[in-house]
RNA sequence: GGCGAGGUAGCUCAGUUGGUAGAGCACACGACUGAAAAUCGUGGUGUCGCCGGUUCGAUUCCGGCCCUCGCCA
């Protein structure tokens, strides 16, 4: 095994962390030493670890995971704040001899955990608010014939996030993202085998169903409830079905994640170098072994 | 049984003064650089309840029938 990091992407309800956890198990007995780094953009909230999915006491005591529950619920949280977390994380556990199994399924996370994605900083509260302001105001539209044209003809005049992240840039006197990237490229920090783990539409239908539901039984309203009664941010509040959960509608919280596993499986698509196992009718063990040995593959090629 | 309303996309519905139809949601695909479980873009869904009549042409008008909902018996 040649790759010092194994990443493990796909859409949820894949199985992703039941999987990580078989994997580490046949790395221990082949005498390495894992530890699981999360990258998942509600998973770092503290209080809504039901609600995402993160690893539960039985799954830590069976693998160690990071960047779980790093974060208050009343937090804004961002891909930048992350990069530094999961970079940090990763190097040191690579510098004290350990392998990260890095798993997740938020797109942007993993990449900026992976590879050297320059982000740009955040902009003083004040811009923000008033480039915000203005978009409530005038429309995105209005906003974004503000835009350098260069910058502008990149991002869509609807799409309000956007346009307001490049117009606080511009009024901070930042320069825009690069136009060519890092976020696709397949040259990551380090050595890594990127897998990917998918399975059938019907399958991953059914266990979207079944996760859903056991979340829940779990008690996933109370939660998200409480984190609501706690000062939620709005990042925190974006945890898909935070208000459906609220609401008791469990059919809307299901077809929440069906569109997002497809947006997931967009990103999967689109990232070079990863190596996809199809997952459907197999355990978690017999799904481990596949994603061993294309890790070992990935490694030597 | 009578009266009224309605049967159009997977769902909720709009519409066609007669030239075989369109929105939202769902679905499929894509974009993505400090909000990303976010935000945005593109795309097709179809015996227009059934059978007749009028008409060059009917989802649209007329008749009959079937079904659903409501009110009254």
């Amino acid at each position: 095994m040649t790759a010092a990091v194994v990443a493990i992407f796909g859409p949820t309800a894949v199985g992703k962390t039941a999987v990580a956890i078989e994997l580490a198990e046949l790395y221990r007995a082949g005498g390495a030493d894992p530890v699981a780094v999360s990258c998942d953009a509600i998973q770092v909230y503290r209080g809504l670890e039901v609600t995402s999915g993160a690893a539960d006491a039985a799954e830590h005591a069976a693998l160690e995971h990071r960047l779980i529950a790093v974060a208050d619920v009343s937090e804004e949280f961002s891909a930048g704040r992350f990069a530094e977390l999961a970079r940090t994380e990763i190097d040191s556990l690579l510098a004290a001899g350990r392998l990260p199994i890095v798993v997740g399924g938020t797109g942007l996370y993993m990449r900026a955990a992976l590879a050297d994605l320059e982000l740009k900083p955040p902009v003083p509260a004040a811009i923000r608010s008033a480039v915000e302001a203005e978009i409530a105001a005038a429309g995105p539209a209005a906003v974004h014939a503000e835009l350098e044209p260069d910058v502008a003809s990149r991002i869509h005049p609807n799409d309000r996030k956007r346009v307001a992240r490049a117009l606080e840039l511009q009024r901070a006197g930042l320069d825009p993202p690069e136009r060519e990237t890092e976020l696709w490229t397949a040259q990551l920090r380090h050595p890594t085998a990127l897998i990917g783990i998918v399975c059938g539409r019907e399958e991953l239908a059914a266990r979207i169903d079944r996760r859903v539901d056991a979340m829940i039984a779990a008690g996933a309203a109370a939660e998200a409830r409480a984190a609501a009664a706690s000062g939620a941010s709005r990042t925190a509040r974006s945890a898909l079905g935070f208000d459906e959960l609220i609401a008791g509608d469990a059919d809307a919280v299901k077809a929440a994640h069906r569109r997002y596993a497809r947006r997931q499986m967009t990103w999967l698509r689109r990232m070079e170098g990863v190596t996809a196992i199809d997952r459907s009718g197999l355990d978690d063990r017999e799904t481990a072994r596949l994603v061993l040995a294309a890790a070992d593959n990935a490694g030597t090629a």
